[in-house]
DNA sequence: TAGGCCATCTGGTCCT
DNA sequence: AGGACCAGATGGCCTA
């Protein structure tokens, strides 16, 4: 079984990997590719049924013959047997299914079948490399295939912003980008990564009422001063845990926080077409505690993928498109970077980031 | 258990 | 004819 396994999934990661992506999730595919081979047990299955069709629909066929022009001699003119109480149908007429033909039939959709699995995987493939670099990836908990593609167009519109505005938004107002049109998980998950980030800040690194500070993000890749005044607000639960992110759809009491002017998206420009999510708000459950629940843990599990634009081929650590312009920044910190098993730094990445980074260099 | 997500099968349509 | 693409149907798995 285990064998059959491998030598399934083992030219699917070849071809992934030939073009241009290194899969490493075979592991993770064993389910599906297991699920597979019981769907083409079943499948024989239907082909077994769908040979009992056709032996049904040939019924009356005894010439039993191999020939295709045979064939179509044979429904030029025959069955006809019957024909004499049933009105004659226009158009073409159903071929007669002998032997050779549904056999012939049956491969083809056999053929058929096996092309729409493999495009369908090329498909899956191609979407779980757009999951690794949304700025939320985890291989243990992915995103849906239309969360990947909203938070891929969100992120898109982000950068797109950030390029045309020439100015780093604030974390929040990146955020509520990045959650426009998510579902309220999705929207948890991404605010939970950057909320992984501004925890390692406020513990480790925060000393300045206001000022703010992370070591471990891509915000906080570079330790240079990132003033938020909604960080320091009232609403900023920070000492206990960070970002709070919740939309109010959930309930009322959930503050909706919008950037005070400037830096923030339009949303209702005419290129954003997402359907509104529940604002980014604050004061919701999102508030996690040191070492608190299980959540918080999960969240680990991400890493916000701007921590890409500290790859080792982006020329320096001041890449960062947040924080006030000009900034001092300073090296890079990937050392804290916690070890989580599960994140994904995105080092395969870079030609557009490098363009960015050189754009926020300057 | 309902709902969401997914993989697969299948038939139709369009194109080469 | 055959391949690519698409959408509907179906059933399995998982989670709240």
């Amino acid at each position: 079984m285990l064998s059959r396994l491998f030598s399934d999934v083992l030219p699917d990661v070849q071809r992934l990997a030939a073009g241009g992506w290194v899969e490493d999730s075979a592991s993770e595919d064993s389910k599906t590719k297991d699920d597979c081979h019981l769907r083409e047990d079943e499948m024989d299955d239907s082909e077994t049924r769908a040979s009992s069709r056709a032996d049904s629909e040939m019924a009356g066929d005894d010439d039993d013959d191999d020939d295709d022009s045979l064939d179509d001699d044979e429904e030029e003119g025959g069955g006809d047997e019957n024909d004499g109480d049933k009105p004659k149908k226009r158009g073409p007429k159903k071929r007669q299914m002998t032997p050779a033909r549904a056999e012939r039939s049956k491969v083809r959709r056999q053929k058929a079948n096996a092309r729409e699995r493999t495009r369908m995987h090329d498909l899956n493939s191609a979407l779980d490399n757009l999951r690794k670099v949304v700025p939320c990836y985890s291989k243990t908990q992915k995103l849906s295939k239309i969360e990947t593609l909203r938070l891929a167009k969100n992120y898109i519109w982000a950068l797109g912003e950030i390029l045309r505005n020439g100015k780093r938004p604030d974390v929040v107002s990146y955020v509520q980008t990045l959650c426009k049109g998510l579902s309220q998980p999705t929207t948890n998950l991404v605010a939970g990564c950057l909320q992984l980030n501004t925890r390692n800040f406020l513990t480790e690194q925060c000393t300045e009422p206001g000022r703010f500070h992370v070591p471990s993000s891509p915000f906080a890749a570079h330790p240079y001063p990132y003033p938020c005044s909604r960080l320091a607000s009232p609403h900023y639960q920070g000492g206990s845990g960070g970002l709070n992110i919740r939309s109010h759809a959930y309930g009322p009491g959930y503050e909706a926080v919008y950037p005070p002017g400037g830096g923030s998206p339009d949303y209702n420009s005419p290129d954003y077409e997402a359907p509104h999510s529940p604002p980014v708000c604050h004061n919701g459950g999102l508030s996690n505690r040191p070492g608190q629940d299980s959540d918080t843990d999960r969240n680990y599990h991400y890493s916000m993928h701007y921590s890409g634009l500290t790859t080792a081929r982006a020329p320096a650590p001041h890449n960062l498109p947040f924080g006030p312009p000009g900034a001092r920044i300073g090296g890079a910190h990937s050392e804290n970077i916690p070890p989580f098993h599960d994140v994904h730094t995105h080092h395969d990445r870079a030609p557009p980031y490098e363009d960015l980074n050189a754009f926020f260099h300057n």
